[in-house]
DNA sequence: CAGACATTTCAAGATATATTGAAAATAATG
DNA sequence: CATTATTTTCAATATATCTTGAAATGTCTG
């Protein structure tokens, strides 16, 4: 078994753990790893194969992929089957990812937090009074939080951020003991 | 219904479904919006009765929180209920939620990283060459972050990042329709 | 546009996860 | 230190999730 071979069953597990921390199912984070593991794209019946499972299931796992941008799917012409490929840009995995929970989970939140303000507002119980501060406190994080993804989705680069410039000094300083 | 009450239900609710997305389990965040929304401490049996659930799965939900850090259980001198009170300032939790993760996810997977990587550098394959490049893209991302959130640990305030003026314009600009 | 090759869908079954409730453990009081 | 109030644990059970595979649907070529 070659260095390749291990990495890519020790990326597979890896992935399907982590997938769900950012918002994927473990089948599809498994997909993930596979694809990301391989330098030439592959089809549905390979991957499959791989991972030992069914054609169905990799199909799921594949649309939700599409669907998160994080993998491509492409068509050669002249040939029938898909070809998927993972995008590896990781700037622009991120920003999919961040971009589509935001709007699925961060903003449904902030939305639900200021109704629930709105109808607290009555209440002028000792309870409710309360109660108010909190929500309040916290939907000042969400909304916080809600800017910097605007401002790093528009931004257009992880720069603004001052991430880039991290990334930079992490590339360069590998390798300290597990 | 008082609009409180209303407001409780609608907080487990969401908390509920956005626990996962921090790491705790889904039973663990209805205790959670349960104690958010009662300004009196709580003990274990009002917490069951009041979500319907049993006297062992609010214990085990509690015992998760507060190894969490986000509640505090107290011990009222003279009874041997134990009330439970939720974490109130913002910041200790989010410090919290991030440290907890950083070392049970984020640690890890780059020492799996680093690990990939040094095995794949044996390897002079073309393919292996492709995947060591994107694994050390991917792992400049994750060092970047764990980085970022040491910064965020030791700094001491949400201010290092920029955040504390974030939460303090995001608070006074309330009410945007959902 | 028919035939063949591929993909997607979806209901049934398999697997994993969460919940319950009663028994064991713990802590406080007289 | 026995009693009683309370919490924790854990095996059994209920629930939700994932997987499968065959049928339905789509798409490319001659």
């Amino acid at each position: 078994m070659t260095a390749l071979e291990r990495v890519r069953g020790e990326l597979v597990v890896m992935w399907d753990r982590l997938g769900p921390l950012w918002g994927i199912s473990p089948a599809a984070g498994r997909v993930h790893a596979w694809l990301l593991g391989h330098a030439e794209p592959q089809d549905a019946e390979q991957i499959a194969a791989g991972l030992e499972s069914s054609r169905g299931a990799v199909s799921m796992a594949c649309a939700e992929l599409v669907d998160w941008g994080v993998i491509l799917a492409e068509k050669p012409p002249g040939s029938r089957r898909v070809l998927y490929r993972p995008v590896t840009d990781v700037e622009q995995i991120i920003r999919r990812i961040v971009q589509t929970r935001k709007q699925r989970e961060w903003d449904p939140l902030l939305a639900h937090l200021d109704g629930a303000l709105e109808s607290l507002e009555a209440d002028r119980s000792a309870g409710a009074e309360e109660v108010r501060d909190r929500l309040d406190r916290i939907r000042g994080v969400v909304s916080a939080v809600d800017r910097l993804s605007e401002r790093f989705l528009r931004g257009g680069a992880l720069g603004t951020l001052g991430l880039k410039a991290l990334v930079r000094a992490a590339r360069s300083g590998r390798k300290r003991a597990p």
